[in-house]
DNA sequence: AACTATTAATAACT
DNA sequence: TAGTTATTAATAGTT
């Protein structure tokens, strides 16, 4: 199709293989739209030229049926590492914003950047600090409660081990005094 | 090129689709071939037919051509991927500690989970919390003195207006006797 | 960039 | 399903 026949090796005249490229890949990519189009078929094509400019024709999102081309060839799909990449990226923009407005919360609840707060706000957090400082009031008595607790078992303790050992000391006195007697009537 | 002219459009007899979808398919394929061949151009073509079969021309490793695509595309390249990934995942860590190291905070700030805490940890709780609402009731102090301010002034501005109204009053009061008087001597 | 002679592709037919 | 042919489409060389 042209005025004679093409021998099929690389056009030397960086010209003509331009103007030709051009030519034949506009066709290309029309012909790649027909046989989708027709046929009811996907089709990705990605064209460089020789001096590296892109061209491409799909006939659905691209990475769609690049995926699909290595599911059917059993490969690791770029395009899923992308895709994970992509999942990675939106997990950390998720916990930014939930760093944020933790981080918002916690500034309120110490009494910093409170301009941006109206006075229902305000006073909700008055109360929740209120509540706060309640409930560790109570846990602090429960602390002391529970040391105060732990002296006195410890002290009961210690009292026990004191009478045992008096009156172990009392026997021990008493076994010592009948044996200086004993020692002293055996005397000669 | 064919006898008669095809219509763009979705070809409706199976059997025929496919007959044409194994010629064009061919067709295009030789010519993703020959574009590559002539004009030194870097073609890679994938096709899947209606029933899912997979066809592919490249003119040299596919993956490379997906890359070489994707990087002209500005993504990111297939070899930093892997560090990437790395990078994210190192990221979602850093900042799921720091999510949980606030959360711990906030509980303890409203006086939750307070067991893990010793005495020193609950006093000094206390004293921020003490602090919190000190400043939160500055706050609500300057919020209400604003206001009070602001209605100061709307009512100053209201009495200004009042008292001019007044004023326009007595002077149209006069002007009204002024010229029933005038229509009084006036009269034959 | 447009034209046209010629080849190549292919739709319908066998 | 594969081969044939009439016809259209693509395009090489030209302007």
């Amino acid at each position: 199709m042209g005025r004679g026949k093409v021998e099929l090796k690389r056009i030397e005249k960086p010209n003509t293989r331009q103007v030709t490229f051009t030519k034949r890949r506009n066709g290309l990519l029309k012909k790649a739209f027909e046989l989708s189009l027709l046929c009811d078929a996907d089709v990705a094509l990605i064209v460089f030229s020789s001096t590296g400019r892109l061209s491409e024709y799909s006939s659905q999102d691209i990475n769609r049926i690049i995926s699909k081309y290595h599911n059917n060839k059993g490969t690791v799909d770029v395009c899923d590492q992308r895709r994970t990449v992509e999942l990675w990226r939106e997990e950390v923009d998720k916990l930014k914003e939930i760093v944020h407005t933790l981080e918002c919360k916690k500034k309120h609840l110490l009494g910093e950047d409170l301009m941006s707060l109206g006075m229902k706000e305000l006073k909700q957090l008055e109360k929740q600090l209120k509540t706060g400082e309640d409930r560790i009031r109570l846990r602090k008595r429960q602390v002391l409660s529970e040391h105060a607790c732990l002296l006195k078992r410890e002290h009961k303790a210690l009292y026990n081990e004191n009478m045992h050992l008096q009156r172990k000391l009392v026997e021990v006195d008493k076994d010592l005094k009948d044996l200086e007697l004993g020692m002293l009537i055996n005397l000669p």
